[in-house]
DNA sequence: TAGATTGTTAATCGATTAACAATC
DNA sequence: TAGATTGTTAATCGATTAACAATC
């Protein structure tokens, strides 16, 4: 596969894509152009090609693209197919859900073992994940290969289990705890879900709206 | 407060820029140059002065910023002293956690209340916050302002419950459910929480690297 | 005052959009 | 074949970076 350096808003779009083909599929839709495909995500037709065109060449002129091998394209360009290899660290709440309700699989990772410290938690299975002890984590690491680490600790264990997982050889971490862990200079790949970032900027335009709202209110009621 | 046309881009750093004047605050640091903040976030220091640019002058010449006035006024702009009013819309395991783990007050909402089909569920309490019936949303929302709607239900209940919202006068959605909700045509503000999207976009970055290495070992191999 | 650092204007860079020849 | 739509090159637009006068 071209690996030719791509921008990230080219790849955080990618997922969507993917949503969006899977929805069509299952619409019984087997060939979208990108200019309907486009209008159904409110991007450009220009856009959705230039995107494609990082990767190769998937689509047909005068047809379009095949929905099925378009998705399966991404799949792979997402890295999909290559069952990545996951722990998770801190079964609470959000832990808990993740273990319950989000599907790894679906997304080609394999959710291998999670690990807490809460004694009447470890030694139990959660949807046939088991969960160990913290104490058991280096050794674990050690003899198995782990690809990502999702994070779902309390805020103050957030560094130092980063620490310890960068120590044993963790090289990327899906972040659920609200603390920043990029560190420009580590080799660290990190995604985060900062949940009061995205509520902050949901707030930023309501805000805005509202104000926006108020001031034709009162130009409106000037002109009464 | 100056309300000109701000980039996304701009709107989506505003908080990380507070985390880090709470975490400077925190650490007992009072003042702080751009070129500083820059370095600890991996921006540029021009590009920190042009963000804060859009909305005042917050800064001094020779001396920088004050933390807690500039963290006062990045609150200020994100709404977050508008106590907007919000109710959550399902109380499975997303929901839950929520309600247990994600203090909305800190960030300037207050969580009216909860709702869900669940009889185990309804007419319960859960810190501070009453679960309703689903049959009583459109009353509920008829008799109190509500800026904002949590959506954590089920897939197939998203697009249904959105009408309803919609229906209902409701115009923001922190989205959880893993469906596209944004329609182009509409007015409705919506905000998602795509874990699968972020998940994915690591997982790219993950497989980049891995050919990466691949590759380079490949070279250094045929060196040999 | 001299040094530091802002706010802002201008320059650069990169991403998006438009256009069109290629071709199914 | 004619019509449709791609992949790609060129043009435009917007965001980031650099530079610097203003000023604390």
């Amino acid at each position: 596969m071209k690996r030719v350096k791509v921008s990230n808003n080219v790849i955080r779009r990618l997922p969507r894509y993917l949503r969006k083909l899977d929805e069509l599929s299952e619409h019984g839709v087997s060939r979208i152009s990108s200019f309907d495909l486009g209008q159904q995500l409110g991007l450009t037709p220009s856009q959705i090609r230039q995107d494609f065109s990082c990767f190769g060449e998937f689509g047909q002129q005068g047809y379009g693209y095949n929905v099925a091998a378009l998705r399966s394209h991404i799949a792979s360009i997402l890295g999909m197919d290559r069952d990545f290899q996951a722990v998770l660290i801190g079964v609470g709440n959000i832990g808990r859900a993740l273990m319950d309700n989000f599907c790894f699989s679906e997304w080609g990772f394999r959710l291998l073992s999670a690990f807490d410290i809460n004694p009447a938690l470890i030694g139990t299975e959660f949807k046939g994940v088991p969960i160990r002890s913290m104490d058991e984590l280096d050794g674990f690491l050690a003899e198995n290969h782990v690809d990502m680490a999702v994070l779902a600790v309390p805020k103050d264990a957030a560094i130092p289990v980063t620490e310890r997982l960068t120590a044993n050889g963790i090289s990327a971490i899906w972040n659920f705890t609200n603390v920043e862990l990029t560190e420009p200079s580590s080799d660290m790949l990190v995604e985060n879900i900062h949940f009061s970032d995205s509520l902050l900027s949901l707030s930023y335009y309501i805000a805005e709206r509202n104000d926006e709202e108020a001031a034709r209110a009162a130009r409106e009621g000037r002109k009464l």
